[in-house]
DNA sequence: TAGATTGTTAATCGATTAACAATC
DNA sequence: TAGATTGTTAATCGATTAACAATC
């Protein structure tokens, strides 16, 4: 069981969190099952001070003179960063950019769940994505009063975005996945994370017409 | 013009240039034409100081005792960035999230435009979308021989995404947009952003779970 | 000119790296 | 036990903030 040790968790960890259950896994899936600080320091092509550093803020996971089990190491990341919860979402949106997170695998991999979605446009209404019947976003409020969701997804273009926000806070929403180009004004204790998708696009075109040095 | 002062702007400066871009954009649009270092970044949440410290990685931009012109200083990122300059992109991989990259307006406004798209799947191949027929992607070197184009993006599931990386670098793409789940292997003086749509959602999760302070 | 605000230098803060005692 | 490697403390580095002289 994970401790967090300090009261608050720096975000540049916490941003550094899904990387290393990313290279957890894979190396999990390669059959690894023990590894140094040095070793997955250099797979992530961090430091290994970095790498204890960035641990030691949850707890000790590993064991001097032989290093981490890569599955126990796995697990304590998975745990820290609430994944293979279920962890019940909901979409508003159903545009192309719906429809592409509705058949993401990945979230299901996580235990991610996409478990409803809802449009306004009626031609989209009563379409199946991936399995699910799209609902008219009419009926947002009350599915969310009987089926209490936490994160809700929200990919409808921007003027409708606000709207949509209040009505998951006022149904109890955790967290707000915003892919809408708008900033989201939401109270204390609810949680957004706003997807600007093109700003990689602009550092790399920065990157491009700069000769900025490679490697990240 | 832009002087760039330093020899290596920090990666940090040059993530936050599309916020800068979004928000003088914004300004630009509701007609403000002048702007204090304080206010601008004021409607940031950033310092002042930042902001300045900023902009003089890439020159004066600004005038004391009155502020900035916001379009001008709009003008100074979108050269920075190498917005607005007709960057020409390809893209393989017409999945859902290829079709949602293709129908994505907020690119064109940018100056970036998707000019063909290719795909292995001779199902999807001759589909239009957005006006754009899908190509087989065995012509991928042929068509980039013929039609130099600076920016790939990779859509492809993520066994197909090296070798569409390869083609397009010896094709002489500069940068590439990866969306494929692994790492690509490209030569010094290509470029790669790759970007990890589910980060996002589970550095969400994590806040939700552990009850993190609010605010970005 | 007087007031305002920049660009930049200096001070502070936080994050990364190095080093090492603890210990498996 | 001896060797290896952690967790943590201390040192360094870089980024943010504060302060102010330059100047519009």
């Amino acid at each position: 069981m994970s401790i967090i040790k300090y009261d608050v968790i720096p975000l540049v960890v916490i941003k550094r969190l899904p990387r290393y259950h990313r290279v957890l896994s894979e190396l999990s899936a390669k059959g690894i099952g023990r590894i140094s600080s040095q070793e997955l320091a250099a797979t992530m092509k961090i430091t290994a001070s970095q790498l204890r550093q960035d641990l030691s803020c949850f707890g000790s996971f590993g064991q001097q003179g032989y290093g981490y089990r890569v599955d126990q190491l796995l697990t304590e990341v998975n745990q820290i960063l609430g994944l293979n919860y279920g962890t019940g979402m909901i979409l508003v949106g159903a545009g192309f950019l719906g429809k592409a997170l509705v058949n993401y695998e990945n979230f299901q991999k996580r235990g991610f769940t996409i478990q409803a979605v809802f449009d306004q446009d009626p031609e989209v209404v009563g379409q199946s994505v991936n399995g699910i019947k799209v609902s008219n976003v009419s009926g947002l409020a009350t599915y969310l009063q009987k089926n209490p969701t936490e994160i809700g997804i929200i990919c409808t273009p921007a003027p409708a975005a606000q709207e949509v926000a209040d009505v998951m806070v006022q149904s109890g929403i955790k967290g707000i996945w915003n892919f809408a180009p708008i900033s989201l004004k939401v109270p204390e204790g609810v949680h957004v994370e706003h997807v600007h998708i093109s700003e990689s696009l602009m550092v790399l075109s920065f990157k491009i017409r700069q000769q900025y040095p490679n490697g990240d």
